[in-house]
DNA sequence: AAACAATAAATGTCTGACAAATGAAAATCG
DNA sequence: CGATTTTCATTTGTCAGACATTTATTGTTT
Protein backbone atom coordinates (compact mmCIF):
# COMPACT_ATOMS: atom_id res chain seq x y z
CA UNK A 1 0.00 0.00 0.00
CA UNK A 2 1.91 3.02 -1.43
CA UNK A 3 2.30 5.72 -3.40
CA UNK A 4 4.29 7.48 -5.75
CA UNK A 5 5.83 10.53 -3.60
CA UNK A 6 7.52 12.02 -6.83
CA UNK A 7 3.77 13.32 -7.74
CA UNK A 8 2.07 15.41 -5.71
CA UNK A 9 -0.67 16.00 -7.53
CA UNK A 10 -4.06 14.77 -6.12
CA UNK A 11 -3.00 12.78 -3.30
CA UNK A 12 -6.24 12.22 -2.07
CA UNK A 13 -6.90 10.55 -5.05
CA UNK A 14 -3.19 8.48 -4.97
CA UNK A 15 -4.54 7.59 -1.32
CA UNK A 16 -7.96 6.28 -1.79
CA UNK A 17 -6.88 4.48 -4.97
CA UNK A 18 -3.99 2.87 -3.27
CA UNK A 19 -6.62 1.26 0.07
CA UNK A 20 -9.01 0.73 -2.52
CA UNK A 21 -6.59 -1.16 -4.42
CA UNK A 22 -5.74 -3.41 -1.11
CA UNK A 23 -9.56 -4.11 -0.49
CA UNK A 24 -10.23 -5.21 -3.69
CA UNK A 25 -7.44 -7.37 -4.45
CA UNK A 26 -8.11 -9.34 -0.95
CA UNK A 27 -5.14 -7.60 0.87
CA UNK A 28 -7.64 -6.38 3.44
CA UNK A 29 -11.06 -8.61 4.25
CA UNK A 30 -13.92 -7.35 5.48
CA UNK A 31 -13.72 -6.06 8.77
CA UNK A 32 -10.90 -5.45 8.97
CA UNK A 33 -9.55 -2.05 10.70
CA UNK A 34 -7.84 0.03 8.73
CA UNK A 35 -4.59 2.14 10.61
CA UNK A 36 -6.14 5.51 12.05
CA UNK A 37 -6.41 8.68 10.67
CA UNK A 38 -2.84 9.82 12.22
CA UNK A 39 -0.73 6.37 11.26
CA UNK A 40 -2.46 6.51 7.44
CA UNK A 41 -0.80 9.93 7.27
CA UNK A 42 2.27 9.11 9.09
CA UNK A 43 2.55 6.08 6.32
CA UNK A 44 1.71 8.55 3.20
CA UNK A 45 3.62 11.02 4.52
CA UNK A 46 0.60 13.25 4.41
CA UNK A 47 -1.29 15.29 6.84
CA UNK A 48 -4.62 14.04 8.42
CA UNK A 49 -6.79 16.04 6.49
CA UNK A 50 -5.76 14.90 3.23
CA UNK A 51 -6.11 11.38 4.65
CA UNK A 52 -9.40 12.26 5.75
CA UNK A 53 -10.39 13.22 2.22
CA UNK A 54 -9.24 9.99 1.15
CA UNK A 55 -11.33 8.12 3.68
CA UNK A 56 -14.54 10.25 2.46
CA UNK A 57 -14.27 8.90 -1.02
CA UNK A 58 -13.92 5.24 -0.26
CA UNK A 59 -17.02 5.40 2.37
CA UNK A 60 -18.76 7.29 -0.66
CA UNK A 61 -18.60 3.85 -2.25
CA UNK A 62 -19.25 2.02 0.70
CA UNK A 63 -15.95 0.42 0.48
CA UNK A 64 -15.06 1.36 4.27
CA UNK A 65 -17.48 2.27 7.39
CA UNK A 66 -16.15 4.81 10.35
CA UNK A 67 -16.75 4.28 13.57
CA UNK A 68 -15.84 6.74 16.61
CA UNK A 69 -14.43 6.56 19.87
CA UNK A 70 -11.71 4.12 21.63
CA UNK A 71 -11.87 0.64 19.71
CA UNK A 72 -12.99 2.89 16.61
CA UNK A 73 -11.69 3.55 13.13
CA UNK A 74 -12.20 2.49 9.52
CA UNK A 75 -13.28 -1.03 9.24
CA UNK A 76 -13.04 -2.84 5.61
CA UNK A 77 -17.08 -2.88 4.75
CA UNK A 78 -19.04 -6.00 3.41
CA UNK A 79 -20.44 -4.84 0.33
CA UNK A 80 -24.15 -6.21 0.73
CA UNK A 81 -26.42 -6.17 -2.13
CA UNK A 82 -28.71 -3.27 -0.95
CA UNK A 83 -26.19 -0.95 -0.96
CA UNK A 84 -24.81 -1.71 -4.15
CA UNK A 85 -28.65 -1.96 -5.43
CA UNK A 86 -28.93 1.61 -4.48
CA UNK A 87 -25.97 2.68 -5.63
CA UNK A 88 -26.70 0.71 -9.15
CA UNK A 89 -29.64 2.61 -9.33
CA UNK A 90 -28.69 5.99 -8.38
CA UNK A 91 -25.67 6.00 -11.68
CA UNK A 92 -28.09 4.38 -14.15
CA UNK A 93 -30.74 6.88 -13.58
CA UNK A 94 -28.35 9.44 -13.68
CA UNK A 95 -26.45 8.17 -16.96
CA UNK A 96 -30.04 8.04 -18.76
CA UNK A 97 -30.97 11.70 -17.49
CA UNK A 98 -27.83 13.09 -18.40
CA UNK A 99 -27.06 10.94 -21.40
CA UNK A 100 -30.42 11.68 -22.88
CA UNK A 101 -31.13 8.23 -23.72
CA UNK A 102 -34.07 7.93 -25.49
CA UNK A 103 -37.80 5.91 -24.41
CA UNK A 104 -37.08 3.18 -26.85
CA UNK A 105 -33.31 2.02 -26.01
CA UNK A 106 -34.20 2.18 -21.97
CA UNK A 107 -37.53 0.13 -22.83
CA UNK A 108 -35.93 -1.91 -25.24
CA UNK A 109 -32.95 -2.87 -22.70
CA UNK A 110 -35.33 -3.23 -19.74
CA UNK A 111 -37.88 -6.06 -21.40
CA UNK A 112 -34.73 -7.59 -22.81
CA UNK A 113 -32.67 -7.95 -19.54
CA UNK A 114 -36.30 -9.12 -17.95
CA UNK A 115 -37.24 -12.09 -20.62
CA UNK A 116 -33.63 -13.38 -19.66
CA UNK A 117 -35.07 -13.95 -16.18
CA UNK A 118 -38.56 -15.30 -16.72
CA UNK A 119 -37.82 -18.73 -17.72
CA UNK A 120 -35.62 -19.03 -14.72
CA UNK A 121 -38.59 -17.48 -12.92
CA UNK A 122 -41.06 -19.68 -14.37
CA UNK A 123 -39.05 -22.67 -12.82
CA UNK A 124 -38.18 -21.55 -9.69
CA UNK A 125 -40.13 -18.88 -8.08
CA UNK A 126 -42.01 -18.98 -4.96
CA UNK A 127 -45.37 -18.86 -3.81
CA UNK A 128 -44.74 -16.02 -2.28
CA UNK A 129 -43.35 -14.23 -5.17
CA UNK A 130 -46.41 -15.54 -6.99
CA UNK A 131 -48.96 -14.39 -4.30
CA UNK A 132 -47.26 -10.54 -4.39
CA UNK A 133 -47.55 -10.80 -8.41
CA UNK A 134 -51.28 -11.78 -8.12
CA UNK A 135 -51.04 -8.64 -5.37
CA UNK A 136 -49.61 -6.29 -7.86
CA UNK A 137 -52.01 -6.63 -10.54
CA UNK A 138 -55.51 -6.60 -8.00
CA UNK A 139 -53.74 -3.29 -7.11
CA UNK A 140 -53.38 -1.72 -10.67
CA UNK A 141 -57.25 -2.79 -11.06
CA UNK A 142 -57.99 -0.01 -8.48
CA UNK A 143 -59.93 2.52 -9.88
CA UNK A 144 -58.84 6.77 -9.25
CA UNK A 145 -55.02 4.68 -9.00
CA UNK A 146 -52.64 8.14 -9.90
CA UNK A 147 -50.17 7.20 -12.27
CA UNK A 148 -47.39 7.19 -9.85
CA UNK A 149 -48.70 4.63 -7.99
CA UNK A 150 -49.69 2.62 -11.14
CA UNK A 151 -45.98 2.81 -12.22
CA UNK A 152 -44.37 1.84 -8.50
CA UNK A 153 -46.68 -1.29 -8.69
CA UNK A 154 -45.84 -1.87 -11.94
CA UNK A 155 -42.01 -1.89 -10.62
CA UNK A 156 -43.02 -4.17 -7.68
CA UNK A 157 -44.42 -6.30 -9.94
CA UNK A 158 -41.37 -6.74 -12.09
CA UNK A 159 -39.34 -6.49 -9.25
CA UNK A 160 -41.11 -9.97 -8.32
CA UNK A 161 -40.73 -11.39 -11.68
CA UNK A 162 -37.28 -11.00 -11.82
CA UNK A 163 -36.87 -11.81 -7.98
CA UNK A 164 -38.59 -14.96 -8.83
CA UNK A 165 -35.46 -16.33 -10.89
CA UNK A 166 -34.14 -16.74 -7.53
CA UNK A 167 -30.40 -15.50 -8.50
CA UNK A 168 -28.79 -12.66 -7.04
CA UNK A 169 -26.68 -11.26 -8.97
CA UNK A 170 -29.42 -11.18 -11.71
CA UNK A 171 -32.02 -9.39 -9.39
CA UNK A 172 -28.71 -6.56 -8.88
CA UNK A 173 -28.43 -6.30 -12.43
CA UNK A 174 -31.67 -5.62 -13.36
CA UNK A 175 -33.02 -3.63 -10.12
CA UNK A 176 -30.61 -0.53 -12.19
CA UNK A 177 -32.55 -1.37 -15.51
CA UNK A 178 -35.84 -1.11 -13.84
CA UNK A 179 -35.71 1.45 -11.58
CA UNK A 180 -33.96 3.99 -13.80
CA UNK A 181 -36.82 3.95 -16.08
CA UNK A 182 -39.11 5.26 -13.78
CA UNK A 183 -38.47 8.79 -14.28
CA UNK A 184 -39.42 8.28 -18.03
CA UNK A 185 -41.84 5.78 -17.62
CA UNK A 186 -43.68 8.83 -15.23
CA UNK A 187 -43.96 10.82 -18.47
CA UNK A 188 -46.69 8.42 -19.57
CA UNK A 189 -50.14 9.28 -18.67
CA UNK A 190 -51.93 5.32 -18.64
CA UNK A 191 -55.81 6.26 -19.54
CA UNK A 192 -58.25 3.37 -18.48
CA UNK A 193 -57.81 1.75 -21.53
CA UNK A 194 -53.97 1.30 -21.90
CA UNK A 195 -54.18 0.16 -18.01
CA UNK A 196 -56.98 -2.71 -18.89
CA UNK A 197 -54.49 -3.68 -21.81
CA UNK A 198 -51.11 -3.91 -19.09
CA UNK A 199 -53.31 -4.86 -16.47
CA UNK A 200 -54.33 -8.39 -19.24
CA UNK A 201 -50.74 -8.69 -20.06
CA UNK A 202 -49.83 -9.09 -16.29
CA UNK A 203 -51.83 -11.54 -15.59
CA UNK A 204 -51.12 -13.65 -18.63
CA UNK A 205 -47.27 -13.06 -17.36
CA UNK A 206 -48.40 -14.20 -14.03
CA UNK A 207 -50.18 -17.44 -15.62
CA UNK A 208 -47.40 -18.44 -17.07
CA UNK A 209 -44.90 -18.14 -14.21
CA UNK A 210 -47.71 -19.97 -12.09
CA UNK A 211 -47.73 -22.77 -15.10
CA UNK A 212 -44.07 -22.86 -15.26
CA UNK A 213 -44.40 -22.27 -19.60
CA UNK A 214 -41.56 -20.02 -20.14
CA UNK A 215 -42.57 -19.82 -23.65
CA UNK A 216 -45.85 -18.23 -23.02
CA UNK A 217 -44.24 -16.03 -20.30
CA UNK A 218 -41.91 -14.23 -23.20
CA UNK A 219 -44.50 -14.18 -26.01
CA UNK A 220 -46.66 -12.09 -23.17
CA UNK A 221 -43.57 -10.27 -22.17
CA UNK A 222 -42.66 -9.43 -25.76
CA UNK A 223 -46.48 -8.33 -26.44
CA UNK A 224 -46.12 -6.09 -23.68
CA UNK A 225 -42.67 -4.51 -24.42
CA UNK A 226 -44.08 -3.92 -27.91
CA UNK A 227 -47.56 -2.35 -26.20
CA UNK A 228 -45.26 -0.05 -23.66
CA UNK A 229 -43.00 0.97 -26.65
CA UNK A 230 -46.35 2.51 -28.21
CA UNK A 231 -47.25 3.93 -25.13
CA UNK A 232 -44.08 6.11 -24.95
CA UNK A 233 -43.90 6.92 -28.48
CA UNK A 234 -47.61 8.25 -27.98
CA UNK A 235 -46.39 10.33 -24.93
CA UNK A 236 -43.63 11.65 -26.44
CA UNK A 237 -45.33 12.61 -29.30
CA UNK A 238 -47.70 14.47 -26.88
CA UNK A 239 -45.04 15.85 -25.08
CA UNK A 240 -43.28 17.59 -28.12
CA UNK A 241 -46.57 18.69 -29.33
CA UNK A 242 -47.39 20.32 -26.34
CA UNK A 243 -43.81 22.01 -26.27
CA UNK A 244 -43.85 23.41 -29.59
CA UNK A 245 -47.50 24.93 -29.02
CA UNK A 246 -45.87 26.60 -26.34
CA UNK A 247 -43.40 27.46 -27.95
CA UNK A 248 -45.40 29.35 -30.78
CA UNK A 249 -47.45 31.57 -28.38
CA UNK B 1 -30.03 23.16 -1.39
CA UNK B 2 -30.57 22.53 2.88
CA UNK B 3 -29.23 20.85 5.41
CA UNK B 4 -30.73 20.33 9.07
CA UNK B 5 -28.90 22.16 11.39
CA UNK B 6 -29.90 20.71 14.42
CA UNK B 7 -28.57 16.99 14.11
CA UNK B 8 -24.97 18.41 14.36
CA UNK B 9 -24.10 14.23 13.12
CA UNK B 10 -21.54 13.91 10.44
CA UNK B 11 -21.76 16.96 8.63
CA UNK B 12 -19.59 16.24 5.30
CA UNK B 13 -22.21 13.30 4.70
CA UNK B 14 -25.10 15.59 5.10
CA UNK B 15 -24.05 17.76 3.31
CA UNK B 16 -22.54 15.79 0.05
CA UNK B 17 -26.27 14.07 -0.13
CA UNK B 18 -28.01 17.79 -0.53
CA UNK B 19 -25.90 18.74 -3.29
CA UNK B 20 -26.41 15.45 -4.94
CA UNK B 21 -29.96 15.30 -4.82
CA UNK B 22 -29.93 18.87 -6.41
CA UNK B 23 -27.85 17.37 -9.09
CA UNK B 24 -30.02 14.18 -9.58
CA UNK B 25 -33.22 16.34 -9.68
CA UNK B 26 -31.99 18.52 -12.29
CA UNK B 27 -31.54 21.50 -10.20
CA UNK B 28 -28.37 21.64 -11.45
CA UNK B 29 -27.31 20.68 -14.93
CA UNK B 30 -24.34 19.43 -16.30
CA UNK B 31 -21.03 21.54 -16.58
CA UNK B 32 -22.57 24.31 -14.30
CA UNK B 33 -20.17 25.76 -11.66
CA UNK B 34 -20.54 24.88 -7.57
CA UNK B 35 -20.36 27.95 -5.55
CA UNK B 36 -16.79 27.69 -4.50
CA UNK B 37 -15.88 26.27 -1.25
CA UNK B 38 -15.50 29.05 1.07
CA UNK B 39 -19.24 30.14 -0.12
CA UNK B 40 -20.20 26.50 0.42
CA UNK B 41 -19.10 26.79 3.49
CA UNK B 42 -20.70 30.19 4.58
CA UNK B 43 -23.76 28.47 3.37
CA UNK B 44 -24.22 25.49 4.70
CA UNK B 45 -22.21 27.27 8.60
CA UNK B 46 -19.44 24.73 8.54
CA UNK B 47 -15.87 25.02 8.02
CA UNK B 48 -14.08 24.69 4.53
CA UNK B 49 -12.19 21.17 5.30
CA UNK B 50 -16.15 20.05 6.25
CA UNK B 51 -17.02 21.34 2.49
CA UNK B 52 -13.97 19.71 1.37
CA UNK B 53 -14.67 15.99 2.68
CA UNK B 54 -18.63 16.25 1.07
CA UNK B 55 -17.08 17.18 -2.48
CA UNK B 56 -14.20 14.75 -2.34
CA UNK B 57 -17.33 12.13 -1.67
CA UNK B 58 -18.93 13.37 -5.12
CA UNK B 59 -16.19 13.20 -6.72
CA UNK B 60 -15.51 9.56 -5.97
CA UNK B 61 -18.65 9.27 -7.88
CA UNK B 62 -18.02 10.84 -10.77
CA UNK B 63 -21.02 13.66 -10.00
CA UNK B 64 -18.46 16.39 -10.16
CA UNK B 65 -15.03 17.03 -11.05
CA UNK B 66 -12.93 19.98 -9.78
CA UNK B 67 -10.27 22.54 -12.20
CA UNK B 68 -7.75 24.55 -9.95
CA UNK B 69 -7.24 28.21 -10.67
CA UNK B 70 -8.93 31.23 -11.18
CA UNK B 71 -11.97 30.38 -12.81
CA UNK B 72 -11.63 26.83 -11.72
CA UNK B 73 -14.25 24.96 -8.77
CA UNK B 74 -16.41 22.34 -9.00
CA UNK B 75 -18.22 21.63 -12.12
CA UNK B 76 -21.72 19.19 -12.17
CA UNK B 77 -20.10 16.34 -14.31
CA UNK B 78 -21.51 14.85 -16.97
CA UNK B 79 -21.46 11.13 -16.20
CA UNK B 80 -20.50 9.26 -19.31
CA UNK B 81 -20.85 5.39 -20.18
CA UNK B 82 -17.16 4.79 -19.53
CA UNK B 83 -17.54 6.56 -15.90
CA UNK B 84 -20.37 4.47 -15.53
CA UNK B 85 -19.17 1.26 -16.95
CA UNK B 86 -16.00 1.45 -14.54
CA UNK B 87 -18.14 2.03 -11.29
CA UNK B 88 -20.46 -0.46 -12.65
CA UNK B 89 -17.74 -2.99 -12.79
CA UNK B 90 -15.63 -2.48 -9.42
CA UNK B 91 -18.79 -2.85 -7.60
CA UNK B 92 -19.80 -5.82 -9.51
CA UNK B 93 -16.62 -7.48 -8.51
CA UNK B 94 -16.47 -6.32 -4.98
CA UNK B 95 -20.19 -7.88 -4.95
CA UNK B 96 -19.23 -11.04 -5.96
CA UNK B 97 -15.86 -11.57 -3.99
CA UNK B 98 -17.23 -10.21 -0.71
CA UNK B 99 -20.98 -12.49 -0.79
CA UNK B 100 -18.90 -15.41 -1.91
CA UNK B 101 -21.15 -15.38 -4.76
CA UNK B 102 -20.94 -19.24 -6.44
CA UNK B 103 -19.36 -19.49 -10.06
CA UNK B 104 -23.23 -21.07 -10.86
CA UNK B 105 -24.94 -18.00 -9.67
CA UNK B 106 -22.42 -15.75 -11.74
CA UNK B 107 -22.28 -18.10 -14.80
CA UNK B 108 -25.82 -18.12 -14.82
CA UNK B 109 -26.49 -14.65 -14.46
CA UNK B 110 -24.15 -13.89 -17.00
CA UNK B 111 -25.06 -16.20 -20.10
CA UNK B 112 -28.99 -15.60 -19.26
CA UNK B 113 -28.02 -11.63 -19.90
CA UNK B 114 -26.33 -12.81 -22.90
CA UNK B 115 -28.67 -14.29 -24.22
CA UNK B 116 -31.08 -11.15 -24.09
CA UNK B 117 -28.58 -9.60 -26.64
CA UNK B 118 -28.01 -12.10 -29.01
CA UNK B 119 -31.56 -12.00 -30.51
CA UNK B 120 -30.96 -7.96 -31.24
CA UNK B 121 -27.19 -8.64 -32.06
CA UNK B 122 -28.01 -11.17 -35.00
CA UNK B 123 -30.44 -7.96 -36.11
CA UNK B 124 -28.03 -5.19 -35.64
CA UNK B 125 -24.42 -5.91 -35.66
CA UNK B 126 -21.64 -4.13 -37.83
CA UNK B 127 -19.31 -5.36 -39.83
CA UNK B 128 -16.62 -4.10 -37.48
CA UNK B 129 -18.03 -6.22 -34.55
CA UNK B 130 -18.66 -9.42 -36.26
CA UNK B 131 -14.71 -9.24 -37.57
CA UNK B 132 -13.78 -8.47 -33.71
CA UNK B 133 -15.53 -11.41 -32.73
CA UNK B 134 -13.62 -13.67 -36.15
CA UNK B 135 -10.01 -11.52 -34.77
CA UNK B 136 -11.04 -13.30 -31.31
CA UNK B 137 -11.88 -15.94 -31.90
CA UNK B 138 -8.73 -17.02 -34.19
CA UNK B 139 -6.95 -15.11 -31.24
CA UNK B 140 -8.20 -17.96 -28.47
CA UNK B 141 -6.87 -20.86 -31.31
CA UNK B 142 -2.92 -19.71 -31.09
CA UNK B 143 -1.02 -22.11 -29.85
CA UNK B 144 0.73 -20.79 -26.04
CA UNK B 145 -1.98 -18.93 -24.88
CA UNK B 146 -1.88 -17.92 -21.06
CA UNK B 147 -5.10 -18.85 -19.22
CA UNK B 148 -4.85 -15.17 -18.48
CA UNK B 149 -4.81 -13.67 -21.93
CA UNK B 150 -7.70 -16.81 -23.38
CA UNK B 151 -10.18 -15.65 -20.41
CA UNK B 152 -9.32 -11.67 -22.08
CA UNK B 153 -9.88 -12.65 -25.43
CA UNK B 154 -13.30 -14.69 -24.30
CA UNK B 155 -14.18 -11.20 -22.40
CA UNK B 156 -13.52 -8.94 -26.01
CA UNK B 157 -15.73 -11.57 -27.88
CA UNK B 158 -18.32 -11.72 -25.50
CA UNK B 159 -17.91 -7.98 -25.28
CA UNK B 160 -18.34 -7.36 -29.31
CA UNK B 161 -21.42 -9.61 -29.19
CA UNK B 162 -23.36 -7.66 -26.68
CA UNK B 163 -22.49 -4.93 -28.09
CA UNK B 164 -23.90 -5.31 -31.22
CA UNK B 165 -26.96 -5.47 -29.57
CA UNK B 166 -26.49 -1.39 -30.24
CA UNK B 167 -28.23 -0.59 -27.16
CA UNK B 168 -25.61 1.05 -25.02
CA UNK B 169 -27.87 1.05 -21.81
CA UNK B 170 -27.93 -3.19 -22.36
CA UNK B 171 -23.66 -3.02 -22.82
CA UNK B 172 -23.72 -0.70 -19.42
CA UNK B 173 -25.36 -3.60 -17.75
CA UNK B 174 -23.91 -6.17 -19.37
CA UNK B 175 -20.75 -4.79 -18.72
CA UNK B 176 -20.49 -5.24 -15.03
CA UNK B 177 -21.93 -8.87 -15.71
CA UNK B 178 -19.42 -9.94 -17.89
CA UNK B 179 -16.17 -8.41 -16.41
CA UNK B 180 -17.15 -9.28 -12.51
CA UNK B 181 -16.98 -12.68 -13.68
CA UNK B 182 -13.62 -12.43 -14.63
CA UNK B 183 -11.64 -13.52 -11.28
CA UNK B 184 -14.17 -16.38 -11.01
CA UNK B 185 -12.90 -17.30 -14.85
CA UNK B 186 -9.65 -17.38 -14.00
CA UNK B 187 -9.52 -19.59 -11.51
CA UNK B 188 -10.38 -22.09 -14.19
CA UNK B 189 -7.37 -23.73 -15.97
CA UNK B 190 -8.17 -24.25 -19.95
CA UNK B 191 -6.97 -27.95 -21.38
CA UNK B 192 -6.43 -28.18 -25.35
CA UNK B 193 -9.33 -29.95 -25.32
CA UNK B 194 -11.59 -27.39 -23.60
CA UNK B 195 -10.44 -24.04 -25.56
CA UNK B 196 -11.35 -25.71 -29.12
CA UNK B 197 -14.78 -27.01 -27.24
CA UNK B 198 -15.25 -23.27 -26.83
CA UNK B 199 -14.10 -22.41 -30.00
CA UNK B 200 -15.96 -24.28 -31.84
CA UNK B 201 -19.17 -22.67 -29.62
CA UNK B 202 -17.90 -19.34 -30.27
CA UNK B 203 -17.68 -19.64 -34.12
CA UNK B 204 -21.29 -21.38 -33.93
CA UNK B 205 -22.25 -18.37 -32.33
CA UNK B 206 -20.29 -15.98 -34.87
CA UNK B 207 -22.15 -17.90 -37.63
CA UNK B 208 -25.47 -16.89 -35.98
CA UNK B 209 -24.96 -13.76 -35.48
CA UNK B 210 -23.63 -13.35 -39.07
CA UNK B 211 -26.47 -15.40 -40.35
CA UNK B 212 -28.92 -13.02 -38.36
CA UNK B 213 -30.26 -16.51 -37.10
CA UNK B 214 -31.16 -15.65 -33.42
CA UNK B 215 -32.46 -19.29 -32.71
CA UNK B 216 -29.09 -20.39 -33.54
CA UNK B 217 -26.99 -18.13 -31.18
CA UNK B 218 -29.19 -18.92 -28.76
CA UNK B 219 -29.01 -22.48 -28.86
CA UNK B 220 -25.33 -22.16 -29.01
CA UNK B 221 -24.61 -20.08 -26.36
CA UNK B 222 -27.53 -22.33 -23.86
CA UNK B 223 -24.36 -24.83 -25.09
CA UNK B 224 -21.96 -22.78 -23.74
CA UNK B 225 -23.56 -21.87 -20.89
CA UNK B 226 -23.68 -25.51 -19.93
CA UNK B 227 -20.37 -26.43 -21.19
CA UNK B 228 -18.31 -23.54 -18.91
CA UNK B 229 -20.83 -24.55 -15.94
CA UNK B 230 -19.10 -27.83 -16.10
CA UNK B 231 -15.87 -26.50 -15.96
CA UNK B 232 -16.45 -24.15 -13.39
CA UNK B 233 -17.58 -27.24 -11.17
CA UNK B 234 -14.29 -28.84 -12.41
CA UNK B 235 -12.34 -26.27 -11.19
CA UNK B 236 -13.85 -25.67 -7.96
CA UNK B 237 -13.75 -29.83 -7.47
CA UNK B 238 -9.68 -29.58 -7.94
CA UNK B 239 -9.71 -26.73 -5.83
CA UNK B 240 -11.47 -28.14 -2.89
CA UNK B 241 -9.53 -31.29 -3.41
CA UNK B 242 -6.24 -29.30 -3.15
CA UNK B 243 -7.15 -27.62 -0.35
CA UNK B 244 -8.59 -30.25 1.81
CA UNK B 245 -4.86 -32.44 0.90
CA UNK B 246 -3.04 -29.30 2.17
CA UNK B 247 -5.08 -28.70 5.29
CA UNK B 248 -3.92 -33.10 5.70
CA UNK B 249 -0.22 -32.85 6.13
C1' DA C 1 0.31 44.82 -31.63
C1' DA C 2 2.59 41.25 -29.28
C1' DA C 3 5.07 39.36 -25.56
C1' DC C 4 5.70 39.36 -20.82
C1' DA C 5 4.83 40.12 -15.95
C1' DA C 6 1.78 41.11 -12.04
C1' DT C 7 -2.66 39.92 -10.03
C1' DA C 8 -6.60 37.68 -8.26
C1' DA C 9 -9.33 33.70 -7.48
C1' DA C 10 -9.81 29.16 -6.69
C1' DT C 11 -8.40 24.54 -5.20
C1' DG C 12 -4.80 21.63 -2.67
C1' DT C 13 -2.39 21.00 1.49
C1' DC C 14 -0.61 21.68 6.21
C1' DT C 15 -0.53 22.74 11.27
C1' DG C 16 -2.64 22.76 15.49
C1' DA C 17 -6.41 22.52 18.24
C1' DC C 18 -10.77 21.18 20.45
C1' DA C 19 -15.25 18.45 20.68
C1' DA C 20 -17.64 14.14 20.91
C1' DA C 21 -18.10 9.33 21.20
C1' DT C 22 -16.83 5.01 23.08
C1' DG C 23 -14.74 1.07 25.06
C1' DA C 24 -11.57 -0.26 28.70
C1' DA C 25 -9.44 0.13 32.91
C1' DA C 26 -9.46 1.84 37.52
C1' DA C 27 -11.74 3.18 41.59
C1' DT C 28 -15.49 2.86 44.69
C1' DC C 29 -19.24 0.94 47.24
C1' DG C 30 -22.35 -2.77 49.01
C1' DC D 1 -15.31 -10.40 46.43
C1' DG D 2 -18.48 -8.67 42.99
C1' DA D 3 -21.03 -5.11 40.85
C1' DT D 4 -21.35 -0.47 39.68
C1' DT D 5 -19.63 3.91 38.73
C1' DT D 6 -16.01 6.95 37.35
C1' DT D 7 -12.13 8.20 34.89
C1' DC D 8 -9.31 8.00 31.01
C1' DA D 9 -7.12 7.15 26.68
C1' DT D 10 -8.01 6.59 21.85
C1' DT D 11 -10.11 7.77 17.66
C1' DT D 12 -13.01 10.18 14.55
C1' DG D 13 -15.48 14.78 13.54
C1' DT D 14 -14.95 19.59 13.10
C1' DC D 15 -12.90 24.10 13.10
C1' DA D 16 -9.68 28.17 12.19
C1' DG D 17 -6.09 30.10 9.80
C1' DA D 18 -2.34 29.88 6.87
C1' DC D 19 0.53 28.97 2.80
C1' DA D 20 1.37 26.64 -1.81
C1' DT D 21 -0.10 25.90 -6.50
C1' DT D 22 -2.61 26.55 -10.59
C1' DT D 23 -4.66 29.41 -14.04
C1' DA D 24 -7.22 33.07 -16.46
C1' DT D 25 -7.23 37.88 -16.61
C1' DT D 26 -5.28 42.29 -16.75
C1' DG D 27 -1.87 45.68 -17.16
C1' DT D 28 2.67 46.95 -18.74
C1' DT D 29 6.46 47.21 -21.63
C1' DT D 30 8.87 46.80 -25.88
Amino acid sequence: MKIDPKSRADLSAQIAKAIRDAIISGEMIVDERLPSEAELADQFEVSRPTVREALKRLAAQNLIRTQRGATGGAFVRRLRYQDAYAQHITTSTLLLSMNAVDFETACEARYALERACAPLSAQRRTPDQLATMRAEIHRQGQPGLSDEVFCDSDVAFHRALVDGADNPVLSYQLAGAVEAMQPLMNMITFTARSREEIIALHTRIADAIEAGDAGAADAALAELTAYTLTLGQQAMAARDAARHGTDAT
